[in-house]
RNA sequence: GGUGUCAUAGCUCAGUUGGUAGAGCAAAGGACUGAAAAUCCUUGUGUCCCUGGUUCGAUUCCCGGUGACACCA
């Protein structure tokens, strides 16, 4: 059972599916209680990322101070490890001023890292991991399957040996330190100097559809085509054409990835407008269905 | 008007030498420990356009109809 905590401090995380509404909650919120907004999507933290990832606005910007909004630099392959000590460091200052404070975003395992931790894993080595990436490329999962049955059976016998981007990671973990990625597995449930709430914004599926596909034509309105092109030299990795964008996986988000398809001529631009809203709506489920089991969030209906 | 081709899952289409059918996408459900807006897994009954005929049996073959497309007038 959880001990409960009497340092009166109190963090409130507002989240829910993409396009529910959750930065303009969060506001109001923090207006409510004196609080800055803590940003916990693994996204708007991009500073060359804007429309796309619909940053709060200049008026929300102004309206409370916010926190790890555009910040960081989509070259720094910041990831979630280093969100957890950036997020826990924060808190601690602000808490010396607050009683309560307000977090808000989408980012399921970042908000899972700022209320239970991760795993102490050392800092991942993105040489290793590429070359992983491309030997799975030339030698097929099956070889990478194999060794990590042949180093790790743990994890082999218990992880999804179907996805790749597990397979590699626990490769990579293992090779990397030579100590067995399960091993470094202990389910941290790190405790916290202060109290979570979390609120979970939930609303009509069909409607949810709707909004996701307005706020699509809207960012297309806004000018999403040209900051995909803004990005466009960010593909390549020294002087190499790199359209995977393995080396810079924020690109891969839902919005970018579509028009750069559609600027290398795969699709019309009026298909890439539908693909985004389709990707986006999978997204929305992916999330709702992360938090479906955890019953410490309270949903509120909007 | 004539000739030909096509009509099968929400969409694009495969297939059944006659024994009532299956892929991709969509949709729905799920997983998730430094790529997480990522990555992966599971789920396919639908008047096989309509009417009639042949047949033990038709979505499949035949007649007619309707619709779409193409070509010829």
């Amino acid at each position: 059972m959880e001990e409960e905590n009497n340092s009166g401090k109190l963090l409130t995380i507002v989240l829910g599916p993409t396009a529910v509404g959750k930065t303009a909650h969060a506001i109001d919120i923090a207006q409510k209680i004196g609080s800055p907004v803590i940003n916990c999507d693994s996204r708007q933290i991009f500073k060359e990322m804007t429309i796309g990832t619909a940053v709060p606005s200049r008026d929300q910007l102004q309206k409370v101070r916010h926190y790890f909004i555009q910040t960081r630099s989509i070259t720094e392959n910041y990831a979630a490890g280093q969100y957890e000590i950036d997020a826990l460091g924060l808190l601690e200052e602000l808490f010396k001023t607050h009683d309560h404070l307000v977090m808000c975003g989408g980012s399921g395992l970042y908000i899972d890292a700022v209320c239970s931790g991760l795993d102490a894993f050392p800092e991942p080595d993105m040489e290793l991991r590429a070359s992983l990436n491309s030997r799975m490329k030339e030698e097929g999962m099956d070889s990478l399957r194999y060794q990590l049955k042949q180093l790790d059976p743990v994890s082999y016998d218990q992880m999804d040996i179907a996805n790749p981007q597990r397979v590699i990671r626990a490769l990579e973990v293992t090779l990397q330190t030579g100590r067995r990625y399960s091993d470094w597995k202990t389910d941290p449930s790190k405790k916290r100097p202060f109290r979570i709430e979390k609120t979970g914004l939930w609303m009509d599926r069909e409607k949810l559809y709707d909004r996701i596909n307005r706020r699509v034509d809207k960012m297309m309105e806004e000018g999403l085509l040209d900051e995909v092109k803004s990005l466009d030299g960010f593909r390549y990795s020294d002087g190499v054409f790199r359209p995977d964008l393995l080396h810079i996986p924020p690109l891969r988000t839902v919005g970018y990835r579509e028009l750069f398809d559609y600027l290398d001529g795969k699709c019309s631009l009026d298909e890439a407008v539908e693909k985004i809203k389709t990707n986006t709506r999978h997204y929305a489920k992916r999330q709702m269905s992360y938090w479906g089991r955890d019953r410490s969030i309270k949903w509120i209906t909007v």
